[in-house]
RNA sequence: CGGGGUGUAGCUCAGCCUGGUAGAGCACUACGUUCGGGACGUAGGAGUCGCAGGUUCAAAUCCUGUCACCCCGACCA
């Protein structure tokens, strides 16, 4: 027997035989892939790599992106949302009206037209939708309305990697909703948190709504969709007693129940040569980090600088801190010159006792007594200070990020933090872009109002490394059967040398597919144990074998590929018993 | 952008130190043997050694420059 033919062009194909299927896997994993989902995704031939954070999708791949896109079609339009196609390609005017031309940065990419008129490439399409509907809109009536698109962005990351979970060219689903008030902007708001829960939820997915800040993108209120996962990038905190989780940029790090302690030590200065870090700091004296306060110098607001000072087992967080009217912003560490001019030391050597510049001080750190901090002088540290006795009482802020068992700003519970992939997010953004951008309609007293706007995010194709990130063994992928490529695969043994499996293959595969089921036949001329490791690197949630062993019984098996164990099933009954195993869609 | 590293066949890599014929495994093609957990044999196709310059009788190898990519830190769907 030989192997299949290569089939001539006129002949009709089934196009899910994999003989005919453009399915290309790799057993070794290319160097440049450091994350399990970007390895698989690679060894599986769901991307290939063009250019640093940019990708082809296959075929293969093409399957399980189309039906996260389709999840996330049928819920905007479930929600109510209208689907729209922007342009990639945005004229600079636009971006120069909302202020955003200036604000954006390099990862933004601007390029020019023959004309050398600038353009920029959407990473984001605020502008535009705000633009269409300034046109498109003049009446309250129409509102309030949330338009959406499934589109090519692109942002040229500082350093795209992990695949297409950071890449630079990326699918995103992006909707803005327009409202009259802040009522029906909550309304919007709502409408679309319940419709990316339900499309998570759809997809499988193991996720948490979290506070989020809002960052670049501007605006009031806003969450984000965190696919939990031990390779995220973010950290995500959760109190045990009630509902209560957020980013841990947001989350809030509240005071301490004890008061402060009376002082009770005297002020002493003491050498301690080469001692820069909190852990050298605690090792040298013998005390511990808490009892330790960590000076950071950073660029004031007003050009000159501030001085944070946290508890020295704490970290500064950079959101809370930077939003301080103080704090410069973006923050940025003051140069060693500008240490070395407000303090006397250079860094390593700083503490709030005598500081020539503003002192904010973390809710923890104001309550230590008896602290150890920098003398503001080379090689030499301060033990038994008191705030209040020894340096002025400082502005209190909350600068630092929780740690793990902190009290949960919501009063009940402890906080936990888990690390999570954000797929998601959603904000309020109220007028930033429909106010920079004369965004407005006449109200029922033919009044002209500016309108409210939402905008709302989904990575497409990070949702699919996502997926992957949280549902894999060391076998491969293991899809969630609603984005899985195909829901079944069939795996008929030595076909090549069997007419009888052949052909219960064939009839099976027909039976199947006129059934709507995405059957998947490996109809290769492969040896048994290629064929199962190649299903299971694919993750093709369910499996069935036909094979001449079982068919002497008139039996088949099938096995999930969460499963350890095949069970046998009658040759008659596969597609009842298909049909029983697929979640219903 | 700062720090570290790598560019040799589609993929994983050896060769470079010590200059002289470009290699292995996987993948691919053909044939044969094999056939229930990524088989084996034989034969074959496949590489401007990232690019440019220099040194040298001779450069994948040494030098200079340049580009690309990867990893670690500040941004985001």
């Amino acid at each position: 027997m030989r192997r299949p033919t290569v089939v001539q062009p006129m002949e009709p194909v089934s196009p899910m035989r994999w003989s005919r299927y453009p399915i290309n896997t790799m057993k070794d994993t290319p160097a440049e892939a450091e994350l399990v989902s970007h390895r698989l995704m690679l060894r599986a031939g769901l991307i290939r790599r063009l250019a640093a954070g940019i990708y082809t999708w296959t075929t293969l791949g093409l399957l399980t992106l189309r039906k996260v896109e389709a999840i996330v079609r049928e819920e905007m339009d479930r929600a109510g949302a209208f689907e729209v196609l922007m342009p990639a390609v945005q004229p600079a005017e636009l971006w120069q009206e909302s202020g955003r031309w200036g604000e954006y940065g390099p990862e933004l990419l601007r390029l020019q037209d023959r004309h050398e008129r600038d353009f920029v490439i959407g990473p984001t399409h605020e502008e535009v939708i705000t633009d269409f509907v300034r046109r498109d809109l003049q009446s309250y009536r129409q509102l309030p309305v949330n338009f959406y698109q499934i589109q090519t962005k692109f942002r040229d990351e500082i350093r795209p990697r992990f695949g297409v979970m950071r890449g630079r060219e990326f699918i995103m689903k992006d909707a803005y909703s327009f409202h009259l008030d802040e009522a029906s902007m909550a309304a919007g708001y709502a409408a679309m948190r319940d419709a990316y829960t339900r499309m998570f939820t759809r997809m499988g997915l193991d996720f948490r709504a979290v506070r989020a800040d809002s960052g670049a993108i501007g605006g009031s209120a806003s969450e984000e969709f965190q696919v939990l996962a031990d390779s995220g990038e973010d950290a995500i905190v959760f109190s045990d007693g009630d509902a209560y989780a957020a980013n841990l940029e947001m989350a809030e790090a509240v005071a301490p129940a004890a008061p402060r302690a009376a002082p009770a030590a005297a002020l002493e200065r003491v050498a301690t040569p080469q001692v820069r870090t909190i852990a050298a700091l605690t090792a040298f004296l013998n005390v511990p980090a808490a009892q330790c306060a960590k000076t950071l110098l950073v660029e004031a607001a007003d050009g000159g600088v501030v001085a944070l000072v946290l508890r020295g087992d704490h970290e500064l967080n950079a959101v809370k801190a930077q939003k301080l009217a103080a704090v410069a912003s973006p923050l940025r560490l003051a140069s060693a010159e500008a240490v070395l001019a407000a303090s006397g030391a250079e860094p390593g050597f700083v503490g709030p006792v005598g500081l020539k510049c503003p002192v904010i001080a973390d809710r923890s750190a104001v309550v230590m007594a008896d602290f150890t901090c920098g003398a503001n002088a080379h090689d030499t540290h301060l033990t038994g200070v008191n705030w209040g006795r020894d340096l002025p009482e400082p502005q209190v802020a909350d600068i630092r990020n929780v740690v793990e068992g902190d009290a949960s700003p919501t009063g009940t519970g402890r906080l936990s933090i888990m690390r999570g992939i954000e797929v998601g997010h959603i904000f309020q953004l109220g007028r930033k872009y429909s106010e920079a951008m004369n965004c407005a309609v006449l109200d029922e007293a033919g009044r002209s109002t500016t309108l409210l706007m939402g905008c709302y995010g989904i990575g497409v194709t990070r949702v699919v490394a996502a997926a992957i990130e949280q549902n894999h063994d060391d076998r491969g992928i293991i899809w969630p059967e609603p984005i899985a490529p195909f829901q079944v695969v069939l795996v008929p043994i030595n076909p090549a040398k069997s007419q009888r499996v052949r052909e219960t293959a064939d009839r099976l595969y027909d039976e199947f597919t006129r059934a709507g089921i995405e059957v998947l036949l490996d109809d290769r001329d492969a040896r048994p144990g290629a064929k199962f490791a190649v299903a299971e690197l694919l993750g093709i949630p369910h499996r069935i074998v036909v094979g001449d062993r079982g068919l002497d019984a008139g039996k088949l098996e099938y096995r999930h590929r969460r499963a350890t164990e095949s069970e046998e099933l009658a040759v008659d009954d596969a597609l009842a018993f298909i049909r029983s195993r697929l979640a219903p869609r």
